[in-house]
DNA sequence: TCTGTCTTGACGTTATTTGGCAAATATAAA
DNA sequence: TTTATATTTGCCAAATAACGTCAAGACAGA
């Protein structure tokens, strides 16, 4: 398996020479959970994706968006039109904040 | 609340004059479970949604994609980067096809 | 080999989701 | 208003999915 989010993850620590065992101390998780984070076989909370983005010195809203992106896609990789899921969603926020504007 | 494709369902039913009832048999649930369906706080299962495109002779395909996109919106609609996510998800699967024809 | 890091699978626990029932609320016709 | 039908809501138990830990294994460097 493999995830952006767990990818950027592992490349930050890396860079860094950070252990695993340090991070996971830091969301006081077992280190095997957090191995699996970074593997994307489990999803890290919101809170932790903060935490982790502090721990890393790296911007939390970067990180967050990539947290996120991962858990669309996600959804939408096993269908055929993924690409037209997306334009979907795209219009619909579109729509949503215009309705939104004129309150 | 609402969703996309439970407003879609909505309207496809009005317009055959349907009522509730028969698309739960059809899906062989409770009414009450059909109607949070299109209300939007119930999801229905992929089969479900093929099984009402077939009712309603309506596009599968089409019906997925809703049914798909309520999925990714409930996601991203919480961040307020959520364009920029969709940014994120469009070019992963740009790569990940990328690498596929490759091999 | 020993040591530390990383990875994986199985397992029990917890959280979320599902569908049904019953009751409440529309809606429409008489 | 009364009656009949349709839709909606709240709550519950069962099913499902996600979580975190433990134990064991893989792999590298000393």
């Amino acid at each position: 398996m493999s995830s952006i989010f767990g990818d950027k993850l592992k490349s930050l620590r890396e860079e860094q020479q950070i252990p695993q065992r340090q991070l996971a101390a830091v969301l006081e998780i077992d280190t095997a959970t957090y191995c699996k984070i970074e593997k994307g076989d489990r999803r890290a909370k919101r809170e932790q994706v903060l935490q982790l983005a502090a721990s890393l010195q790296t911007d939390s809203k970067e990180l967050l968006r990539l947290w996120s992106a991962d858990k669309v896609y996600e959804i939408i990789a096993a269908e055929d039109e993924a690409t037209q899921i997306l334009n979907v969603v795209a219009e619909s926020i579109v729509s949503y904040k215009r309705k939104k504007a004129k309150l």
